[in-house]
DNA sequence: CGGCGTGTTGACAACAATCAAAACTTGTGG
DNA sequence: CCACAAGTTTTGATTGTTGTCAACACGCCG
């Protein structure tokens, strides 16, 4: 875990994210001014790497000053600090999972990431606009998805709008070993 | 600007952001104990909806709670609480901007991006691999746009690592001018 | 019933990824 | 200073994926 925060005087810095399947997305650029490191305050484990883009200077804060802003502040406050903090690693996520890779790929993800946050076995299933909103393609696309999907036995309607999935088919499309199984004989 | 904060007691709601052009990208999708107005508290314009997906049950906080928390917190404290609303916009912005539309417009807009953010009127123009991963695609599909845009003389380098831009003919690729003048004789 | 919104499907065109190769830069050691 | 190696950028040919347009199915509600 990184002991301190740092704001940048020159110099650009990239914030790298890594997917488990090793594609790397840029989330953000950071230049004067900016805050690197305050990712990683709450505890969570830092996902992304801060790499320089060219030559950086950057002004270094002991990571205590942050802190005692949560001790100092009461109750309610540091609350709305833990869900600023939720906000922005959501944000992230949102770059690498939901708007990388080919429409396949960002559907199965979405999915997951429903079924996760949902407490139920099953979810809320938003309609194919929306989901075409949220990947970066169109209703079309995501239609054609879901509805492989559900012929396959990967996605099941349970109710008008909620559905279960096959958590393990789902991952191994977003792990594209279903791309590589055809060379496998 | 909206008077109050609302945290989610149940249901999906969608946080919704609309291009100068029209077409719109769901940013984020929020869900039970999650902060809804936040964005739209450091004055600045709130250039995104929040709209619900299903139905959503919400308690309201009034927005005084949290403007104390600024007054109550030292200087410094407030500074890094701007930056650290700097970069959740920032992170909604990249989103909108730079993983939505196909590859030519992306690159338009990052490299409008790296203009208004540098002070100079040239700014540092990242490698080709770097404008894939921050954009989703390809480095050649990168290389390709700029090898264009070069040729066009929209892209000027006047160092080693910095260029400078035609932000007029930049804009036409972006609001897809260029893309409509076909069909007009 | 009939209209409306949503979902699904197919044919085709547009677009981007992939693979391979050449041109160009940069840095290193002779 | 040159030559070579390593990395980056550019380009082209090809394949695969996605967008677009159009049609139809389905469920819902007045």
């Amino acid at each position: 875990m990184i002991p301190y925060v740092y704001t940048i005087r020159s110099g650009v810095v990239k914030l790298v994210q890594r997917s488990p399947n090793g594609d790397v997305r840029i989330v953000r650029i950071m230049g004067q001014g900016d805050l690197v490191g305050l990712e990683a305050l709450d505890g969570g484990n830092l996902d992304h790497d801060a790499i320089t883009m060219d030559h950086v200077s950057v002004c270094r804060i002991p990571k205590s000053i942050i802190t005692s802003l949560r001790r100092e502040a009461p109750e309610l406050h540091t609350n709305i600090l833990n869900r600023w903090q939720k906000a922005l690693t959501s944000a992230n996520h949102w770059i690498t999972n939901l708007s990388t890779g080919n429409a396949k790929e960002r559907v199965a993800r979405l999915l997951i990431l429903l079924h996760n946050t949902s407490i139920d076995n099953s979810f809320f299933l938003p309609t194919r606009d929306d989901m075409g909103a949220m990947l970066g393609i169109t209703t079309e696309s995501s239609s054609k998805v879901i509805a492989e999907l559900k012929r396959k036995g990967i996605v099941r309607l349970v109710e008008k709008k909620r559905a279960c999935i096959d958590q393990v088919k789902l991952a191994t499309i977003i792990d594209g070993i279903d791309k590589l199984t055809p060379h496998n004989p």
